[in-house]
DNA sequence: AACTCTGTTTGACTATAGTCAATTTATAAA
DNA sequence: TTTATAAATTGACTATAGTCAAACAGAGTT
């Protein structure tokens, strides 16, 4: 691997060869397998990562030990840059730590750690960086705001919300079906409820006859039904 | 008023003179009475806002007409930026719609208006100022990380969280009360639920002797209880 | 004081989704 | 194929908070 697998992230794509070379000869590689984490909400914050392969879920443990899943991240976008900024701010300062957890969910995930000071020394005077930052912050902000205005909606239009999304995200729209890219179990975490709940909503949607599920894929019977159990 | 106003922003206060001067008088100031509305998720983004004087709420409604509070702005803070950098991105756009809706909270709400045109010419050179908007941002995410961690806890612990945050960012400690800086009705929908449900808690509170509420002031007689409640 | 408007409280009921426990189905390993 | 292990489903029960409707309180006005 080398400083070209950079260029990739959407961060650093206008940055000059040498600029990559001088962050990809201090940055970590680092490998992990199914259910890893890689960092826990309480450790001390060192740096962000990108997403070289594989895939990374972010989440909050809660009191009774469910978690609470706030995004999925695939490859090619970088995670944990917020306290980048706060420690920015306050230089010298009490020790912060990462604000969520995050776990490998695929074997063979491949990360780059790439340290603050190093990013620190990069940003200082490169406005053109510093606006691509701004916009994917904007852009976490936004998918937040959403995720927020979600959990406010009940289980069934929640899924009904997800499937759809994942049907329109997905480019090929000739294919009738969606094939899960999670667990279902990560997917309750996301949803904000449980293995069961998800399963019954699941067979809810199966009886009114507007999907099918068959392990990961679920096939779209009745795409305006489901769009109408979306609604608000 | 002028436009050493623009100074106590905290992003606008590395700026010099022939700057914040450029920005003033390019940009406009609007007065609204409480409940008055500054702006609808529906419409065209124009710019971003900063508070003068009085207070703004920020929310969506969700599909009953109940209002979903994301949070409250105070003077010299500014709102709504994200769709900025958005727009930025994709200058020749789509138009773009606030991200969400909000209204005064306060009779003589007085804002600045800064049109998107006004901030790119300033931004584009400037990566101090980037530096800035940047941990705004970081900022508000952050904000909405808790949000979301909060959200799915029960309304009393919910409501522990709230009570102790306004205890504990009110300087003067010595005084046992908080003074609510927001209507019950607002407080309700800030916690994601219910009058009913809130005036539930607050009675559940008082029976167990945790606190006393009078109008807007809360006394806290148990704040070691208290604390037991908005445990995770 | 009587009236209005708004905000708050209370009670009775309901619905949604979580808990717990048991069972079934899948998946992988021996 | 059998066995072990994990994932998914189902049922019975419970709890939390929302709905609806009515009563009550307070502030300001006439």
């Amino acid at each position: 691997m080398d400083s070209i697998i950079l260029k990739n992230i959407n961060l650093f794509s206008d940055l000059s060869e040498d600029e990559l070379n001088r962050i990809f000869s201090k940055c970590s590689i680092r490998k992990f397998s199914k259910g890893e984490m890689i960092f826990f909400d309480t450790e001390p914050y060192i740096g962000f990562y990108m997403i070289v392969e594989g895939s990374v879920k972010i989440f909050k443990f809660l009191k009774d030990g469910r978690e609470h899943i706030l995004h999925f991240v695939n490859p090619y976008n970088t995670f944990a840059e917020v306290p980048l900024f706060e420690q920015y701010e306050k230089i010298k300062n009490q020790d912060f730590t990462y604000p969520a957890n995050s776990m490998a969910i695929e074997d063979d995930t491949v990360l780059i750690l790439i340290r603050s000071s190093v990013f620190y020394s990069l940003i200082e005077n490169n406005s053109k960086l510093c606006l691509k930052m701004i916009s994917g912050l904007a852009k976490k902000l936004r998918l937040m705001n959403k995720h927020i205005e979600s959990i406010s909606l009940d289980v069934p239009k929640r899924l009904a919300k997800y499937i759809l999304e994942q049907f329109n995200s997905n480019a090929d729209n000739d294919k009738e079906y969606i094939e899960l890219p999670i667990s279902k179990h990560d997917l309750s975490s996301y949803l904000g409820t449980i293995d069961e709940t998800l399963s019954r909503t699941f067979k809810k949607f199966q009886d009114e006859g507007v999907i099918k599920v068959s392990g990961k894929k679920i096939y779209i019977s009745d795409k305006a039904v489901l769009k109408k159990f979306a609604s608000i």
